[in-house]
DNA sequence: TCATTAAATTGTT
DNA sequence: AACAATTTAATGA
């Protein structure tokens, strides 16, 4: 196993916690665009993707550093803001989770720029990437490749959309059922299956709500048949209801 | 594998 | 914020 550094920011304090290690195969079959690619290239890509488990609280990225790597959840959950650590006050700041299945940043690789967001565990997790390099070497060559990076920035684009109305909206209940239904993307989470894991302390903190408002606001959509609340997660029962859900 | 204990999560005040 | 109840994870025989 190579040891190289990984991940890119904040490894001073990630080091010593996060742990470098091979991909085995349950971690391949959670990456959904490795199954569209031809045998040259997917072999290549797997020698270079990298595997590592990161602790709570953990970043993965960090605002301004430079972009090293493509990455993607495994297994988890991470958090996306675009906040700069009380440099600029407590202004509003957008959270975005990121569950299994979930790669993020191609926007940022494509230009070559720094990284805009910081990417932070809320939980033990398993983190995959590929090096810059990999990932544009594949967009020259793999059809399917660019076909699953193109889908991914505009469904992408749609979720942030959706995000500007979360947070505009003040009934809690409503930004839990939109929050939720959010994480349940088909497409950019692949790897959400019927049920969620969160708990209701991380979905407060994704949200911006106390854990006792989550638990209430999970209450009321479980009475209306849209969810049902489990042990340390979310099962959907109806999509489309959380997603349209007003009060 | 099972029973016991510790830790995590939930539901409620 | 604090509490009790419940569920899961960890431990060791």
């Amino acid at each position: 196993m190579p040891s190289t550094t990984f991940p890119t920011a904040a490894r001073a304090q990630a080091v010593r916690t996060s742990r470098a290690r091979d991909a085995d195969r349950a971690d391949l079959d959670l990456i959904p665009w490795l199954t569209r690619l031809a045998e040259p290239e997917r072999t290549r890509v797997v020698a270079d993707l990298r595997v590592v488990d990161v602790a709570p609280g953990e970043l993965v990225c960090r605002v301004g550093k430079p972009v090293t790597y493509w990455f993607g959840v495994i297994d988890g959950l991470l958090k996306m803001s675009n906040d700069s650590a009380g440099a600029s006050g407590g202004i509003p700041i957008t959270f975005t989770g990121v569950p299994p299945g979930g790669w993020f940043g191609e926007g940022t690789v494509l230009k070559g720029e720094s990284y805009r967001y910081n990417i932070q565990a809320l939980r033990k997790s398993v983190v995959a990437g590929i090096p810059a390099a990999t990932f544009h070497w594949l967009l020259d060559r793999s059809i399917g490749f660019n076909r699953f990076v193109m889908n991914q920035l505009n469904e992408r684009l749609g979720q942030f959309i959706a995000a500007r109305e979360i947070d505009r909206l003040t009934q809690p209940d409503a930004r839990v059922a939109r929050s939720l239904a959010a994480l349940f993307h088909p497409v950019l989470y692949p790897g959400v299956g019927e049920v969620l894991r969160i708990t209701q302390q991380e979905l407060g903190y994704l949200v911006g709500l106390s854990r006792q408002r989550v638990n209430e606001a999970l209450t009321a959509l479980q009475a209306a048949g849209a969810i049902r609340v489990e042990y340390g997660g979310v099962r959907v029962l109806d999509l489309e209801r959380l997603r349209a859900w007003r009060v």
